[in-house]
DNA sequence: CGATAATTTGATTTTTCTCAAGACGCGTGG
DNA sequence: CCACGCGTCTTGAGAAAAATCAAATTATCG
């Protein structure tokens, strides 16, 4: 059962609905995932705490992210409006999730979601699913940030970007250029130096810095390697 | 059932044991795996190829890679033994599996696989743990790819080496300085020239060009970042 | 409106890559 | 057993990409 002392309520986060008023869904996870909102640059987890929990995020945008000692940091991922993220191999999280909008997110007790995975073969698929997508996206992003040249990178970016948000030819960066460099690995100065260049050559259009126009949407997928 | 047609024998598979001489395990998986031989430098699958199998290293070493049609090459990963491998989150393996030395591997259908998963809830854990391992590795490798220097990649990847094969002091690297390099994301040069670097100072020796004995574990580690 | 943070742009340095050549090692055949 | 050839690895010099350091510009938020 789901009690208010097994959630991971921290100073931002707030329980929105509880699980009467989506009982209604027909998605299992529904049913034991409460919703909390999490205001904008608040931790979700931080590395080495115990990783009791699982999300999906409902609205807004979470990054996952690793620091070294010495303050480099990689952005893992972002994870956007039905995605899930918190899987770990161990019982400690090796990364820190934050919220980088306002954001709201489902939140899952490992250990009742094992449960009812194990009685559920629905449930365990979708466990095992969207564990298998977060491989491949790692995978994927490992192919870009061991081979990709800095243009590769940013253009990959912005692509998958419009193709997660689905907003056509417009992208709305949700990220700073702190952390798009962060995810790509590189630096903010040669995210905004590759910007400015994919707008000289007339591909893009900065409406502003987080406000894009992709003006050769095929142009540009031609210079992702 | 298993039978002969549904397994994914290549010119260099060879099935060496079948069910019943295996059938005495304590481990579910062993019953519906069989096992096939790789010859080195053969594909276990290809770029493209459906999904159909789940793979488990008994001997040898396995390589999973990418190649953009320049040449570029990424190896996501190096698989030993015990290592599940194989996982993909659409109907088609979006990378190549090769053996590189003699190998065995345990393959598995997909369907079966799964069919077993839905009863044996021990199954269904041991899949999510071994994609899940993945997952963290990976997340790890991109943290090195995105953010670490040459220096700290060879290092880390010398003292993984050391820790996964169990072996001491003495590294036996298995697989060549293009491999290295690609897994890596450096050249083969800069990889050769930190390994030099690395002896110069007297952290490693080489006794030669893939074996290296580490002499300062120790300070090793702290060169990882 | 002003302060502060975020982003862009410029000049220079560093790291790693690329191109080139030489050394080493290993298997084959004489 | 040794010489040869080929693939692998190492080393060097120069070039390129991206990082770093620095400053100017623009956006954001009280």
């Amino acid at each position: 059962m789901l009690t208010s002392t097994t959630l991971p309520i921290s100073a931002s986060g707030q329980i929105t609905e509880v699980r009467s008023q989506i009982a209604e869904s027909d998605d299992p996870l529904d049913l034991i995932g409460a919703r909390v909102n999490y205001s904008c640059d608040n931790d979700i987890y931080y590395e080495g705490e115990p990783a009791e929990f699982v999300y999906r995020v409902v609205s807004g945008v979470v990054r996952v992210s690793k620091c070294l000692a010495d303050g480099r940091r990689q952005i893992s991922a972002f994870y956007m409006p039905g995605d899930m993220f918190g899987f770990e191999g161990d019982a400690t999280h090796a990364f820190t999730a934050e919220a980088i909008a306002d954001s709201v997110v489902q939140v899952f007790k490992r250990s009742s979601l094992t449960r009812l995975a194990d009685t559920d073969a629905a449930v365990a698929h979708a466990i095992l699913q969207a564990t298998t997508n977060d491989l491949c996206r790692a995978q994927a992003h490992m192919l870009l940030l061991g081979r990709k040249t800095a243009l590769e990178r940013i253009v990959a970016f912005l692509l998958e970007m419009a193709t997660r948000a689905k907003t056509g030819h417009l992208v709305r960066l949700l990220m700073s250029r702190y952390d798009i460099a962060d995810h790509l690995g590189l630096t903010i100065e040669t995210v905004s130096r590759t910007l400015s260049q994919l707008e000289t050559e007339d591909l893009i259009e900065l409406l502003s810095a987080r406000k894009i126009i992709l003006k050769n949407p095929a142009a540009l997928a031609r210079l992702t390697g």
